[in-house]
DNA sequence: CGATATTTGATATGGTCCATAACAATTATC
DNA sequence: GATAATTGTTATGGACCATATCAAATATCG
């Protein structure tokens, strides 16, 4: 598996595939090679689920550069509005976000003004967070933003009844796995 | 996005349902709550992807754990055994792999005698990579391993045509996106 | 041929993300 | 009221990813 993030920055240029290439000079074969065989590689459900993880990541970055959203802000951000008043641990295990892990990502979302951490008058010890005006703002831009320009590509790929049946496979997979 | 590997450790303890919840004390609103709506996240292709994908590779070491092969790792054996005479710079770029981080990755095969680098005739520059005797006993081990107990499970869960499905559509997504 | 550019493997380094231990403040438990 | 547990936080280390740079070897081209 392992599959980075440069892997294709456009490359070209090793790959000219007509390269100079003398005809089988000595003993060592140095047949047409060019293009590897992937063989069971493109078989092996780890390799193609992360190769398609990074790309959809990559894409998602795209779409929301003039946002500066990185997925994990978004899926933040999208959680605190659907459960205000919920506190770090809540909001963080949720995502699968360690709790010192969490604080950082917070810290930046609320120098930008988009969240805010509120102590509970009940457990003084928490913090309550909900999203500033600003934060509801820039979520339903960035909402706009992935329904138009990136799940919107899924379906035009995929079509709408094979996007549902990837997202339920997916589901169960993360679930039940 | 961002779902970390301890996100479930069995966890319970936080979540018992039933701790000391006085009725409706102060002001505050401090209702039922428990769980979490996930709401828009559950439709959020990253989320869920990168979700099974964590799954996926956490439940491929758990298989590979006898023979201690992470995910790259094989993906590495694999990739040589298809392609035996490519240099290193081949097979990492073809993995997505960076060659600076290719380097310790080898090391690392090397040392447990699965790989060998062999100083290629025809460029002196380049190592051929090839599999050891024993790397190529390991990676039979390791496919049986991924065959019985990984990949079988997949059929289990979503049934053999819908594993072909979901592999041809995250493929799409990996070369198309 | 010989000077220059390119390629290969490698090192060093920094960034990001993930995971654990530990701490002070607060609250729960007994 | 003493002890245990929880919350947010800091510090820290590991794994992975990306860039710059290097020496050795090769390719390119005047």
């Amino acid at each position: 598996m392992t599959v980075s993030k440069t892997a294709e920055k456009s490359s070209e240029k090793a790959s000219d595939a007509t390269k100079g290439r003398k005809d089988a000079p000595e003993g060592q074969s140095q047949g047409p090679a060019e293009a590897l065989q992937l063989g069971e590689l493109s078989e092996q459900l780890g390799y193609v689920l992360k190769r398609a993880q990074l790309k959809v990541f990559e894409n998602f970055l795209r779409c929301m550069a003039s946002l500066q959203l990185t997925p994990a802000q978004f899926s933040v951000l999208l959680l605190v509005e659907k459960n205000p008043g919920r506190n770090q641990t809540e909001i963080a295990s949720t995502l699968g976000i360690l709790r010192p892990n969490f604080v950082a990502l917070l810290d930046n979302l609320e120098s930008r003004d988009l969240c805010a951490r509120i102590r509970s008058t009940n457990d003084r010890r928490s913090h309550i967070l909900v999203l500033t005006d600003k934060g509801k703002a820039v979520l339903t831009r960035a909402k706009k933003l992935v329904a138009t320009k990136h799940e919107s590509r899924l379906k035009e790929l995929l079509g709408q009844s094979n996007r549902e049946a990837l997202l339920e496979m997916l589901s169960k997979i993360a679930n039940e796995f």
